[in-house]
DNA sequence: AATGGTTCCTGGACGC
DNA sequence: TGCGTCCAGGAACCAT
């Protein structure tokens, strides 16, 4: 399952293999990939230009020559594959797009949660002034808040935002429009870290627990990527999401009933928002 | 506006 | 062995 991390990845695979290509032909192959496409995809697609990537917490985009951008969403099991002409078998794959160097850009998503979608540019809406080239992003990721990878990112700004969340802390965090880029796993893993329990309301805690769980999630994911960012080769750009994360140890994530890496007692699981949620009742309160 | 629940989807894991 | 059921979750969507 991709979370800014995995997506990352990604994002610097497409870097150094479709930057400068040009699109041709365009096959969908699932109608629910394009299901957002305003139009048939290859009309937007062929005969442009990739000029570079984007990326904001977990939504990945290509600029195009055209003034356009094409928004890629991985969803739950979405992988970008760069691969020769017509070498991609598998019966997930959803789009084949076919680039002028001969190599097929290819999206394989078992579950169908990703899409693709050419939208336009609209101004970042996090965009300093002054900067000499104006910066834009997809009309689509204009809700999206900045990550906390982003150079750019705004903690304190964020903590103000979430203190005056009444919700969960988990479900705050999961919130893209607050902060973005964090998942399930991850979301697990810093509220560990941090000691706190994830039914925990955002607005009872104090502002310096609530940077210290951003400062565990920032942590968790620059650490993921260190990893994530070797493992695709030269020649192809695959992400299937599992490098980011089950080569590494995970604290609490998916560990319901192991005893606590820490304290070593029993690690319990609880389900809301239609999800699980795995603590430590003994090392968060 | 904020909140909290539901929905989409597929295949692996599991129980009988 | 085989069939049915549950489960995983990103993010849009909807009702309140």
């Amino acid at each position: 399952m991709p979370e800014l991390p995995e997506v990352e990845v990604v994002r610097r695979g497409l870097e150094d293999h479709v930057v400068g290509r040009t699109f041709g032909a365009v096959e969908v192959l699932h109608p629910r990939t394009v299901r957002s496409q305003q139009g048939h995809l290859v009309d937007f697609l062929g005969d442009a230009t990739v000029t570079a990537t984007g990326r904001r917490g977990k939504f990945l985009w290509l600029d195009l020559s055209t003034g356009k951008k094409l928004h890629v969403h991985l969803g739950m099991s979405g992988q970008m594959l760069v691969t020769e002409r017509g070498q991609v078998k598998s019966n997930h794959l959803r789009i084949r797009a076919e680039l002028d160097d001969g190599a097929d850009l290819n999206f394989l998503d078992q579950r169908t949660f990703g899409q693709w979608t050419v939208v336009d540019a609209i101004p970042d809406p996090f965009a300093s002034g002054g900067a000499p080239v104006a910066q834009t992003v997809p009309q689509t990721v204009a809700h999206i808040a900045q990550d906390p990878l982003d150079p750019a990112w705004e903690k304190e700004a964020c903590i103000r935002k979430m203190k005056g969340r009444r919700s969960e802390i988990k479900r705050v965090l999961l919130d893209q429009t607050v902060v973005s880029g964090i998942g399930n796993i991850y979301a697990d893993e810093a509220l560990f870290v941090a000691g706190v329990r994830p039914r925990r309301r955002a607005s009872a805690l104090s502002q310096a627990a609530i940077g210290r769980i951003l400062d565990a999630a920032a942590d968790v994911m620059s650490r993921a990527l260190e990893q994530g960012g070797t493992s695709f080769d030269s020649l192809y750009v695959n992400v299937n999401g599992a490098s980011g994360y089950f080569s590494r140890s995970l604290m609490v994530y998916g560990r319901e009933s192991q005893p606590c890496l820490v304290c070593g007692i029993s690690i319990k699981r609880i389900t809301f928002m239609g999800r699980s949620s795995h603590y430590c009742p003994r090392c968060q309160l």
